[in-house]
DNA sequence: TTTACAGTCTGTAGCAACTACAGACTCAAG
DNA sequence: CTTGAGTCTGTAGTTGCTACAGACTGTAAA
């Protein structure tokens, strides 16, 4: 298979590919003449990164993830903890989000409200704390 | 008022004060001597800037906030208009996050409850989608 | 006066995780 | 033999900083 086929099943996309092989996430396939030529096991391994990407795993998490498992002895613990880890930052990140969200809504809402030269939003944001 | 002094009350770290200047986010100010001589009118142009970062707004909404004001003209609108913008940004990153972590938990959820060398956690992200 | 020292200066490189070229090449079909 | 899509390498850009190196400056104590 070559890269385009491959960016294709996998939905990652051709420079990314070529950016994993690059830092070392996937490992650089054999050439069939100029061109890699990626089997199975590569499409998989892609995928799985693509999925955890999406899950929010960083790059490290990711290769963290993917080093457990080449002897197959799986450590579902560890793979427990790493994922468990991540759930907390996800959980600390949206906690943030949400005091955001609450704040920009309120400081919306209080637009309008006063005299025509005041915007409430640049006061506060301008304001002292 | 020289840089580290501005750095301790904005809140803002020297390089980063002297990163918004080379970008044009904060004027250039004059110079006593070698050294920045910045004003209060700086201090606070930098912690205005400094809220907005927290709130998550991105540089470039920053310095639509920031031109809005100069000439005292203030467009309540359309200051509302960007909140409002961004705030369904937030809302949207939010969302993602919720559904992130409730696959994460669920993922996290499975695990111990199948043969010791399983994991549930690997399989989810390796399997067909 | 000298000298020490904290603070500042410029300029550049690094981070994550890609993306987007330029310019050369390759390989299969017509 | 030529066309053209696909691929190759290498480099630079993105965002919002942060972190140096190596030079300089200004002040205060000895």
């Amino acid at each position: 298979m070559k890269i385009g086929e491959v960016a294709k099943r996998t939905g990652c996309n051709i420079e990314t590919i070529r950016y994993y092989e690059r830092i070392g996430v996937i490992d650089p396939p054999p050439r069939r003449g100029a061109y890699r030529d990626y089997g199975p096991c590569d499409t998989e391994r892609l995928r799985f990164i693509r999925r955890a990407r999406e899950l929010g795993f960083s790059l490290e998490e990711v290769r963290a993830l993917l080093d457990l498992t080449p002897g197959h002895e799986v450590r579902c613990d560890e793979v427990q903890s790493i994922a468990e880890q991540h759930l907390a930052s996800v959980r600390a990140k949206r906690a943030d989000l949400e005091r955001m969200e609450n704040a920009l809504a309120k400081l919306i809402e209080q637009c309008g409200t006063t005299s025509v030269d005041r915007c409430p939003v640049l006061e506060s944001l301008a304001g002292e704390g």
